[in-house]
DNA sequence: AAATAACCGAGACGGTACGTCAAGTCTTGAG
DNA sequence: CTCAAGACTTGACGTACCGTCTCGGTTATTT
């Protein structure tokens, strides 16, 4: 699903596939090229990528490069998409509250690996190619919402009683203040900060309503 | 209070404060400079923005950008630091729900006629430049808790009872969840979306818990 | 063999001869290079000689130059170097006075019409880079020898005694004294002028001695 | 002699003589800045000397230095005019021979130490400003008449016979010769090659002729 | 087997912008 | 009016990359 969508940006330079003569493209290259572009993209960050940087580092032509994406948006974007995605934690064994708490440390842990390089690239392709940017919040959205999904399925079959609408509350507002926390307010997303998170913001929220109050 | 702070990272520049041999620098030009960054960061968006354009812009030379902030990001930090910041609605006369919406709204229009170009600058300039970044996020955190304080303000003067800690939570949850419908869900942030927030997140969270959760 | 000599200098930008990977240089461009350089050596002068300006004139990006030539000085030389020498006049048919007189002349008119621009140039990358500096002799050397052979040539062949030396020593006084005149002296290099160095310079100390001197 | 001369194109900046209210200006400045610019001319060559590097080592403002001098060629014209002139050699108890090479070795010192930084400047300044050029031909011309009358007064007071215009000649002749040699052959102006020109240049074109050639 | 066609590396090319340096002018406060 | 300091505009510097192009050469499929 995720896949279709982001080709439909980056694989704006797909060659016609009824048209197969010639030398077929080396997957080789593919590997090679996103690679790089992960490794620099933590180096040295979104705007000091340089796509000349990439292809010395991928031993690879400039043209090969060029051949596949249309610009380094394009080029960060393809390669943020085909990374190895790492799925979310399983949580089937566990209680409601350690299977959120397990799930927003591991989402802390993957937007603190990846940097904010890539959501750097959202932000800069975005006025240059709103199609770019919609990629780009797919690729951000499609985990999320498994993510969810996960986090709650198990709490859900094991029969805890949980709001209308959990899991898509959850998907809006986990990941909400997580992102939020690492990359805006400049403070540690450390386990103190996930406990309240989780205590004082999510359980509430995703618990059954008690009776109306009294008041 | 924030204008020291963003003065220690972008005012690398700054001339020795006790040193005022020498032609002043003219205040004019600060000026000139930033409104021609504000601009065109809107209409090119950050990675499209080039310190030529902004001297061209404001009719000034590139030495006297240079003069005054180090890099591009430095230049964009500053401009955004010095902008008019807004202030948020008086919700004084507001019940808890309409204070709530309002503000909500407030922030959603400030960040959509932000353009995200100053996200832009703080994310391409995190890596280069971390006191940048951390400059960046205290612009973006001050504005969200004054506004906190007067959404709830009005509110708690009134009698009306707030969970413990409203304000704290309030600031952490209301920010991320609609910045992160603006920048990455692509959905729009229309009314119907804020209305969700407040009546399904912000007011269960702040009003004061009801009888203990059965256990 | 002048050519050996100021690539030497001026070709420090050479690719390595063995490897012709890549797309080969374009000659078009040196040519052009070559050309719009003397057009605004002879327009502007030495130092008021910009790269940038070349570049516009030849129809050409600065990378271009910068790719051939070190800086300015360089790109200079190699200008003087390659351009059309104009070869010095035939004087098989005259005698040794007018021959003389008819190669001075020339040398005059050679240089005045370089304009000095050329030994600005050498005078101005001396110190930047010897090695400059030693081309830019080597390329006012080499027509100079050339220009005495030819001029007492026709004289000696048609049995003038000279006095023994005589090609070495005009090719040290005769350029001398007509560099001086023109770049130096701040007279007019006339007839009148050129005159008086053939008769009472050239022609006394080229002729063989008479019966030694009286003691 | 020369003062006034060189004062016609430096001293376009000289204070009206008759308003001589106000600070009168520090004599102090202008040796300094005449030190300096000698220095730094010969330490960085014409065209990599920068004014502000002259103010800096002078410990002057670049306001003092423009107050002066219109421009860099003048700078530099006005430093080499001041500067101690240094007197050509006293040959009076020589003999002719002798005298000569003194002469001619004393010019050689003098062009290697000034390293033909005042050459460049003299071919630099030529086309921007003619009237610069001018003081510059005359700064060269006036040592030159001076040496050349003396080098030869000796021999003439003790009734050594001279051709008619020997002085002359020999100020054609000498210093074009030996300035050639110095900046342009780019072959050593050592000892031999004096005595070569003094023997088989100056001595067989000064001394008067012997009686017209047989033939 | 030969022809065809796309792939690939390398790197030249015209550009745009970078961040720096210096030129020459202007503006302050102090003397 | 002079002086030191330094801000200012202007313009060129030499560098880095952009995205395109042209080479020689490679690797498949199609005739």
């Amino acid at each position: 699903m995720s896949r279709e969508a982001a080709d439909v940006s980056s694989g704006i330079r797909e060659p016609a596939p009824t048209d197969i003569r010639g030398r077929p493209r080396d997957a080789t290259r593919d590997t090679a090229i996103n690679a790089a572009t992960i490794d620099l993209l933590h180096e040295r960050g979104y705007d000091h990528l340089s796509i000349e940087a990439v292809a010395a580092r991928a031993g690879v032509g400039k043209t090969t490069i060029y051949r596949r994406h249309r610009d380094k948006a394009a080029l960060v974007a393809a390669a943020i998409e085909h990374r190895a995605a790492g799925a979310p934690p399983d949580t089937a064994s566990l209680g409601l509250r350690d299977a959120l708490l397990v799930t927003v440390q591991w989402l802390a842990e993957q937007l603190t690996a990846q940097d904010g390089g890539m959501l750097g690239a959202a932000f800069a392709g975005m006025r240059s190619d709103p199609a770019l940017a919609a990629a780009m919040q797919q690729v951000l959205h499609r985990d999320q919402a498994a993510m969810a999904r996960q986090a709650l399925g198990g709490a859900a079959e094991r029969g805890e009683s949980l709001a209308p609408g959990a899991v898509e509350l959850f998907a809006d507002v986990a990941p909400a203040v997580v992102v939020h926390r690492v990359l805006f307010s400049g403070q540690p997303c450390d386990t103190a900060f996930l406990e309240h998170v989780v205590d004082d913001v999510l359980l509430p929220l995703l618990r059954p309503p008690t009776t109306t109050p009294p008041l």
